[in-house]
DNA sequence: AGCGCTCCAATTGCATGCAGTTTGAGGTCC
DNA sequence: GGACCTCAAACTGCATGCAATTGGAGCGCT
């Protein structure tokens, strides 16, 4: 049971697929923030792969918005602009609809455990980081959409739900993770009576919450280096080349 | 006006986005069949570029569900199951809805201009073959997406738009076009006047007819050779080697 | 004929090498 | 001091080469 569900489109065993997971939390744990660098060379070291492998999970992570690539240029962890977090959310309150529509009524009780199991899990990670509590949020939808049994559902619904996941680390304020894993239950309990309606409701409002109050506005005036704080601005530039800016200490 | 939207997350201009565009449509126009095999050396040399590359591309693809990888098997184009279309549209509705609800009321003259001429092209193209139909209608809808001015709105629609596309070569028997033409219409219509509600409901019967009409049930009884017509139903083996038939003459 | 075995051509998995581009550090001139 | 130029190190883009795996043709056995 190594892997819940190794889908033939992705994520077999090579080496490819090992990094991209590796990367991959290392992003949505925030152990390489927005903008980092991921140069072939060094990621195929740290591994150890040849570039060649690197690059490829490199492509892989573009292909999931995780990371940005530039012709020639170090690929860099994705820095999603503020309307981009705001309509990744609003895909994935759509996707997630559709996961509870099918999912409501139709949950065996081991499944139903399976779920409380996980809120548990979350609960007892009240104390720890920030970004620990946003993963295992994260990890309780895509937990759902497994259930749904449909690998298209979860491999989008995984998707821009990491997505989700890096803005929050990007724009949120350190946010209260208690209401969200009430709104868990709440999602639980309604599943597991077949409320179709209520449920789809209650998944509608937790993600519009969860995104409201982490959105908090298009100013990302954090304590991070000039450059990632411009880089959202930069992004609605249209020229490639983009304002060039005076000398300035970058990172690294 | 090469390319409509240069998001950064993927499709530049290198040598592997190229290959992917070339592969991509013409999955989609049927000149690849569905389980059609890929060698990345055929691709290469066809394409005038190293396996390198033409491996990179495949895995874009596999990203997008159009290409199915097994590790040290030749790359095939999808055949995906009866279940994963209907998923596929399901999700597709999901999404299409949040298009034209962002759409409703908000589209320029020019816009209105643009999608009435695609429809007429798609009206000029009903006497062509069903694969360019199909594949005008699709791009209909990602017409749609791009209008959002949403990356990765367009980035999700054309995703599983081709996925559907792909699917309707597959199950699809050789349906009229003319009633997807003029539902095209009608939304546009509703689109202009604004008329939130019913441009999703219509968009919303629009695509459940169209996935009705075309995935008319499980049973590809179609002059496709056995390895093919067996595929969907080996993808819900789990064990990964399947049934393992008696000798019969394989494809090529 | 039908079944299994062996072996080789075809193909993938991956590393490495080379050429071209970008970056940014240091020097020069104003 | 600050703007500008130059150049080498760093890095990417891509092709090629080699080892490992697959599959299927041929062959022998029943």
């Amino acid at each position: 049971m190594t892997a819940r569900a190794s889908s033939k489109t992705s994520e077999s065993s090579d080496k490819v697929s090992v990094i991209c997971r590796a990367l991959r939390r290392a992003i949505i744990e925030q152990a390489l923030e927005p903008g980092a660098k991921l140069p072939e060379d060094a990621l195929g070291e740290r591994f150890g792969v040849s570039r060649t492998i690197a690059r490829h999970a490199l492509g892989q992570l573009a292909a999931e918005g995780l990371v940005e690539l530039r012709r020639n240029r170090i690929a860099v962890v994705a820095t999603p602009s503020w309307k981009e977090a705001r309509d990744a959310f609003d895909i994935r309150i759509e996707l997630e609809r559709l996961v509870v529509r099918r999912l409501a009524g139709k949950l065996t009780k081991a499944q139903i455990a399976e779920l409380n199991a996980h809120v548990d899990a979350e609960d007892r990670a009240r104390g720890g980081t920030d970004a620990v509590s946003i993963r295992l949020a994260t990890e309780f939808h895509i937990l759902l959409a497994h259930m749904t049994n449909s690998p298209i559902l979860v491999r989008y619904v995984s998707e821009v739900a990491y997505r989700c996941c890096l803005t929050l680390s990007l724009y949120s304020r350190p946010h209260s993770t208690e209401c969200a894993i009430n709104e868990h239950r709440a999602i639980i309990s309604a599943l597991a009576k077949g409320d179709e309606a209520k449920v789809m409701d209650l998944m509608h409002h937790h993600l519009d919450s969860v995104a409201n109050r982490a959105l908090v506005a298009p100013t990302p005036q954090r304590g991070r280096d000039l450059l990632d704080i411009l880089a959202p601005y930069a992004d609605e530039v249209t020229s490639d080349r983009v304002v060039k800016l005076p000398k300035v200490a970058r990172r690294g």
